[in-house]
DNA sequence: CGCTGACTTGACAATATTCAACAGTAGTGG
DNA sequence: CCACTACTGTTGAATATTGTCAAGTCAGCG
């Protein structure tokens, strides 16, 4: 059930296989969701968080306008809100894209394992600050670039980030975001998304039918993205 | 020197002060940086991190294109690039906005203080959690906020994060960032800046003059803003 | 079969950018 | 001390990108 969330760590650093054990022996209940469930509010007090094994996830902040930007987009095998660990609120709403399950883990649990395998707090202090690394890059796209480019970077990254847990085939994947939600990603409204969702199709850079994105031109849609996955962080370190 | 720091940690947990007398041993040397230099180029090998004594700092991502966006503002009592303990490289460039200084301290020292003082590994992961809840803030500002509306939110948050660090005198605080700067971390362009200042002034929310900012209207600024300083986690929380 | 939500299109408007120019200030070197 | 340069801030006019509003199609679902 973690095996993708082990993969992702293994991919950043060594993971002993004494500290594989303690990881799975983490899960606690399995909680599933239907889509569009709010599952953490913001703000909300947390004694435990939320590994994903199924379905997508997004972090997400409201405005008083009624806006709504998402953050980040959770994939299976990704710590969700891991961050609420020291946070102890979030300051976004955790919110289902698609039906799914979280294995829940108990900051207790949590405290506990790092205490004994200090190890596992620097991968899972790692963690973190990946996300926060993809953050930033998003914000360099919000600020940066134009529509059409900050559209081909989501799906640049998101076959980098499904790729590491083994959810593409070949240069597809599953993409179960609505027109409405990639609007909340990218800062941009439904009506500029679908024109510029065409816009890629119509130069032969991507195709999306049913649920689904394939790369039909990876070259050209990385140029038009100006994609560096170094920010993603894709490689191994030793820690401490 | 690292007074300022403690106050930061203080403000969102307790710190013991044998705790205390630890972190002051952590500072070894004592880097002096003029203005606009490049303290620490992206993808860099590291194997220390700065701790902010005087002057202000920012993370920065070139584009190809010779675009640069600015992702967050460091002011002293900062710890600009923990996040560097544990990535090992950054996915952008540390640079300095003024003259200032950095206390070194070395990946080494940090992992033998956390090792022997596992509250403070928390301590410092929760810090950089806390950056990059600052870090979302601002990706909601650029996806959704107008431009005037950023720059409120802006002025509203620095004044915030100065003042836990005792760098306010009122309404009024030190802003060396040129509009160019600005421009670059609000991901507008330089005269779109200017104007959007000079609308703040008009609607007599700010005043700017000679490198500092007074807010002349907290209340407008911070309705403007949509201000809700929650992402600061400004206030305490027990750590495992 | 009638809803509802997702996607699509057209016409128009607002926000922000681009380009170009100029004033003020500080720093530099002759 | 002054001329020179470079940077910062400012303004106007034209343009581009993206948003708004309104309407309509299509598919899935109870």
């Amino acid at each position: 059930m973690i095996t993708p969330h082990l993969k992702k760590l293994r991919l950043r650093t060594d993971i002993s296989s004494e500290e594989e054990r303690v990881i799975r022996d983490l899960v606690g209940e399995v909680r599933r969701f239907k889509a569009d469930e709010v599952l953490v509010h913001a703000g909300e007090e947390l004694d435990r968080c939320m590994l994903l094994v199924e379905g997508w996830l997004v972090r997400s902040k409201d405005l008083p306008s009624g806006e709504r930007q998402v953050l980040e987009i959770h994939i299976p095998g990704d710590f969700a809100d891991l961050h609420g660990f020291t946070l102890k609120r979030l300051d976004h709403d955790m919110a289902s894209v698609t039906d799914g399950a979280v294995a829940l883990v108990s900051h207790a649990a949590l405290a506990n394992i790092i205490e004994e395998h200090p190890h596992l707090a620097l991968v899972y202090w790692l963690s973190t600050n990946i996300d926060a690394s993809v953050g930033r890059e998003m914000a360099l796209s919000l600020g940066q670039r134009s529509a059409i480019s900050r559209m081909a970077h989501l799906f640049c990254e998101l076959h980098a980030r499904l790729k590491v847990v083994g959810e593409t085939r070949g240069d597809t994947f599953d993409f179960p975001l609505t027109q409405r939600e990639i609007a909340e990603y990218l800062g941009l409204t439904v009506v500029h998304v679908n024109r510029t969702l065409q816009e890629l199709r119509r130069k032969g850079l991507v195709e999306s039918e049913n649920r689904a994105i394939t790369i039909r031109d990876r070259r050209g849609l990385e140029a038009i993205a100006e994609f560096d996955p170094s920010y993603l962080h894709l490689e191994k370190r030793v820690l401490a």
